[in-house]
DNA sequence: GAAGACCTGCTA
DNA sequence: TAGCAGGTCTTC
């Protein structure tokens, strides 16, 4: 589940399920390596009887600030997810003041939890939150013609902007018109421009909708040109190969790019370099 | 830049 | 049963 949009999806329901200002007083680690490369017992001297005071988000990344000035920094990778409710999968599970507990569950086991008091350990390998006010044209613009390579794999570097993925890296090129694997340095200033509000659009999308109309499994799937209803906005590119893309009819493909599976609209997005 | 590793479950 | 999945890391 985890894009921007997902996480921040999931850090909403951790505020309003009151997790802050809640004491964790014990927590069971079911999966070891999510905690390397701490012991279950450092890990667990290290953050029972502290407070969860604030809960953020930078990027792909849940953190947990605690009463102890440390930090939970935990990163859902692939499959993870938090519920209030057991399931076969949980691979952590903390015990809150208020007798509630909290699962993390996790089916492929890629999750991380880091405890650090320094933050900077993780974030100074990341770039600017996608949906920040620190994420500008101009910073984008600036980064971006300075690079050369492939525009989908610098979109989802981390280090360049924090928060993009898979989905929304197809979803942004799609609406900006632009080839995955489209050199940076072809992009004249327009092209930047419209790829960077195609950005900002598509994570907003995704946030409005929960982070969930996104991906697949969901046959949430629009009528033709949206007339169904359903709105046609929530996903033009990500898994409909195969399928018309909405604007000019054509065939969308899938290719990869960088090892990671892409659609792209062989009518409207031509590859030019 | 490519390929493999880390994991498990689902679908073709 | 093989191949694929919304992520990242390490090693060519």
């Amino acid at each position: 589940m985890p894009e921007l949009p997902e996480v921040e999806t999931v850090v909403r329901q951790l505020r309003n399920s009151k997790i802050e200002n809640r004491t964790i007083v014990d927590v069971k680690i079911d999966w070891l390596p999510i905690i390397k490369p701490f012991s279950y017992k450092e890990f667990s001297a290290s953050i029972c009887n502290e407070k969860i005071v604030k809960i953020l988000r930078h990027g792909k990344w849940i953190i947990f600030l605690l009463s102890n000035k440390k930090f939970i920094f935990i990163h859902l990778r692939m499959s993870g997810n938090f519920s209030r409710t057991k399931s076969k999968y949980d691979r952590a599970e903390l015990l809150l003041s208020d007798g509630k507990r909290l699962f993390f569950r996790d089916t492929r086991k890629f999750g991380r939890w880091v405890y650090t008091k320094n933050p900077d350990l993780i974030l100074n390998k990341l770039g600017p939150d996608a949906i920040s006010e620190n994420f500008s044209f101009e910073y984008f613009y600036n980064i971006l013609r300075k690079k050369n390579r492939m525009i989908k794999p610098f979109l989802l570097d981390q280090s360049f902007i924090a928060g993009i993925g898979n989905i929304y890296a197809d979803e942004a090129l799609w609406l900006a018109k632009i080839h995955p694997k489209r050199n940076t340095n072809t992009l004249n200033k327009k092209n930047i421009k419209k790829l960077f509000n195609a950005i900002i659009e598509v994570l907003n999308i995704g946030i409005k909708n929960n982070g969930t109309s996104l991906g697949k499994g969901k046959s949430n799937f629009k009528g033709y040109n949206g007339e169904s209803g359903e709105a046609q906005d929530e996903v033009n590119a990500y898994g409909r190969h195969g399928k018309e893309c909405y604007r000019c009819r054509s065939i969308m493909n899938k290719i990869y790019v960088a090892q990671r599976g892409t659609t792209i609209c062989p009518g409207c997005q031509k590859f030019t370099n």
